[in-house]
DNA sequence: GTCTATAGTCGGATAGAC
DNA sequence: GTCTATCCGACTATAGAC
């Protein structure tokens, strides 16, 4: 038998974190809030971590290290079954999407927050450290699947379905509320297929004839 | 000649809300921070409106209005030239993209924030008297041009156009963020072309064959 | 209408006992 | 490692002079 499975106080906090910081926001959340949902003294955060951005720093780092993982194991193995042709859109799409998508956790909201919305150079950090080389692997994968488009709109087309996929994580709760209960609740797991085929559609069509 | 262009009080804060709320949220701009940058004192906030929420919700009002109206012009103008037809969804892209992307002004940042993220009721409150009853009639004219999707599917796919929307919104600082300057400015106002036959391209896919 | 001054609250961070 | 108590700064909002 496995000795305490009770999850530590430092963990506890990790854990209060990430859902309050997906949830409110960085500033809308305070450090009473993660303490009190923790069911922890206020000093603990201190003391684990030495600050409100080096906890945010650590919660987004425990989900996003497997994330990506998987998404360059599934995108190797694409790559592989392709050969030399290119991988099909859907193929990558999938390796970026569904790791983070069924990793059953608020990081993802979090990181939406952080590509739209934050301004503070602590959001910047992180954005660079767990996100940016990631973008610029499938970027690369992308161009070499469409090559009927110019690299930018290859970069602006997948702005395009970061955006989709961001408006997924919350498109529960929003449909909800403006249909009013007539939408069902859709788990952002459940949606994986309905973004890739929307997504694919967009990124197969032909080249806007203007010039960027 | 008019005697006084110089805006008034209650309009510099205006406009200095309408900026930091739209760059920083509701919650990390403080009311210093707006009065600084309107060059007034702290109290007028308080005597011109009752509260921070009550000028975030003027904010809002100021711009949302004529937006709003435009859109339904557009709309309107499209359904007529259709006559029986379905009305094709580029044009339905285009009235409902179109009139807030060239609107000059920053407030659809902070609808994109409003739609997303913030959880505070205030935002609620101006999500439903400003954007629900705009969505409910597009929602409709879509549905009427995709006949071969379920509604639930219609619904979906507007929340993916959405999303795709709002990330052109920071499209430009995003994408020179992540390419270091390789990819050059792009007005959101430019790339509403870009960005409406990505939609299209999605929207008319087939349907996603599992069920909701 | 516009200012100064301040009340009253809440925030992050820390000191020091245990 | 965990607690209590507290410092100090920033915030919203208001009172009251002009």
């Amino acid at each position: 038998m496995s000795p305490a499975p009770l999850p530590s106080t430092k963990d506890r906090i990790l854990d209060a974190a990430e859902l309050l910081f997906a949830d409110h926001g960085f500033d809308a959340t305070s450090l009473r809030m993660i303490t009190a949902h923790a069911g922890v003294n206020l000093a603990a955060v201190n003391y684990h971590f030495q600050s409100k951005e080096a906890l945010l720093d650590a919660t987004v780092a425990r989900r996003a290290t497997p994330i990506n993982r998987r998404r360059l194991e599934l995108l190797a193995r694409y790559e592989s079954e392709a050969g030399d042709k290119p991988v099909p859109v859907e193929n990558l799409l999938d390796a970026f999407l569904r790791p983070i998508l069924e990793a059953g956790c608020m990081v993802p909201r979090l990181m939406v927050r952080m590509l739209y919305l934050e301004q503070k150079p602590v959001f910047k950090r992180i954005f660079q450290r767990h996100l940016q080389p990631i973008v610029q692997r499938f970027t690369e994968a992308f161009g070499r699947s469409l090559p009927h488009l110019p690299q930018q709109e290859v970069m602006l087309r997948m702005q395009f379905v970061l955006g989709a996929f961001a408006q997924l994580m919350s498109a529960t709760e929003t449909l909800h509320n403006i249909t009013e209960g007539r939408f069902p609740a859709l788990e952002p797991s459940r949606g994986v297929g309905y973004l890739i085929a929307f997504s694919a559609a967009g990124l197969k069509s032909p080249a806007f004839e203007n010039t960027l």
